[in-house]
DNA sequence: TCAACACGTTTTCTCGAGATTTTTAATTTC
DNA sequence: GAAATTAAAAATCTCGAGAAAACGTGTTGA
């Protein structure tokens, strides 16, 4: 994740092959396809994603950057470990940036800073209602991240924002393993809609709280969740 | 500059071509031999830093990482341009970020770390007395990047301090520019002296606003710069 | 004079093959 | 039987050459 990459997630097309490959992978991990831990083999590999063994390194380098991929000289890259105590790192760094970004955000957004809030939470909207029947989660998970994306928008600070993103990214790998299975009831709609009305009232102080709990919450899901193999395994 | 890399700045050898393309190049880009902005064309490089193009490719991408390089698609890589509002943000965010995990670093710093603090501000005092008369710059620089890596090596947040380092790289090359032109009389040695022992007293307080003025010092000094040469170029 | 176009040059991007290093497995030795 | 040694196998790392795109220059036309 390029600190100058566009904002707001307008993805451009990919006009290389490494920037094809990079984001084919980066999916892949993030979706679970690659699992943590796991070797990621060059003379393997580019035949799944078609590119050449200098391409795909370079690939990999990129991924690099989102630590989503770990390389150890003359050892190879794999994909990053996953783990409760780097998720709780996650959590709590993110909380402390979001809730400061969001702040800023709230302070400086502008009518059309609120515009946009609005279309994006509405945007969320429909595809939570069409969530409830079909299987199609990318939709939902793709407009998520803009509704969050767009919160923290009129913060001023671009590093704050890259290294958001590179923590929300990193976040969303635990919550795809936690969202489907809900061990902790909740209403991740009614959480959006607290925040959007706080974010438009300009109530800092309640957004970043509702913020705070959103965030803890999904870290909880995956504790829980955790918790739950673990136990299993012992009457096993 | 991998979120897994050693700690304490105790870098391994290089093991790889990559590696070793990988230190100098950033070397030259933080220490402004590579100009902000500047075109970094591959063909010319690759037999500057005696490596192919493809290990000098993969080397670039690295720096993507620490946002010293920026590439867009098949137009190249570009050194990183510099500004003083992306130094002013880096501040802003450094100060919130560095505070944060000083207080925690305090707040959990045993025995060993307080020796280890101990050790690495008498390394930097030894090098600021050498400093006076040489232009041995290299060994303070490294001193004091290691001063502060220790000041908040006792935060347990990896997050938080793999954000850290990439920021005091950013912050580094701009330091560079105004550190022996000091626009504004500071006393370095007397700011970490204070620093030090404020942490050692564990008054975390003190030691935050200690830390916040010492680094918001080091951008008025770059802005003071760049507002003589602002005038300079009108009187000229 | 300016804009648009075409051509040649430069640079980037991409791939496959060869040299080192790591890993694996079998063999030997105590 | 276990540890150490050795050799084969696999994977990584590295380089140079060819295809595609961007850039600069000079030419043409209004």
């Amino acid at each position: 994740m390029n600190i100058s990459a566009p904002a707001e997630g307008l993805a451009a097309e990919p006009k290389t092959l490494v920037e094809s490959a990079y984001r084919a992978l980066r999916r892949d991990i993030i979706e679970g396809r690659l699992a943590p831990g796991e070797k990621l083999r060059v003379e393997h590999l580019k035949d799944n994603y078609g590119v050449g063994a200098g391409t795909l390194r370079e690939a990999l380098s990129l991924l690099i950057s989102d630590a989503l991929v770990v390389s150890q000289g003359q050892r190879g890259f794999r994909v990053a470990p996953v783990s409760l105590e780097d998720f709780e790192d996650i959590t709590q760094t993110r909380v402390m940036l979001e809730c400061d970004a969001l702040r800023q955000s709230i302070a400086m957004g502008d009518d059309a800073w609120e515009a946009s809030l609005l279309a994006a939470f509405h945007r969320l909207a429909k595809a939570e209602e069409k969530r409830i029947g079909s299987e199609d989660r990318e939709e939902w998970e793709e407009r998520n991240r803009i509704f969050h994306e767009v919160l923290i928008a009129a913060c001023p600070s671009r590093w704050l924002k890259h290294f958001l993103s590179i923590l929300y990214q990193q976040a969303e790998r635990y919550r795809r393993m936690s969202l489907y299975l809900q061990p902790i009831p909740r209403d991740i709609h009614v959480e959006h809609e607290a925040l959007l009305h706080a974010a438009m009232n300009r109530d800092a102080d309640k957004a970043a709280d509702i913020l705070s709990e959103h965030i803890r919450l999904t870290f909880r899901s995956v504790q829980a969740i955790q918790a739950d193999q673990q136990s299993d395994k012992r009457q096993a």
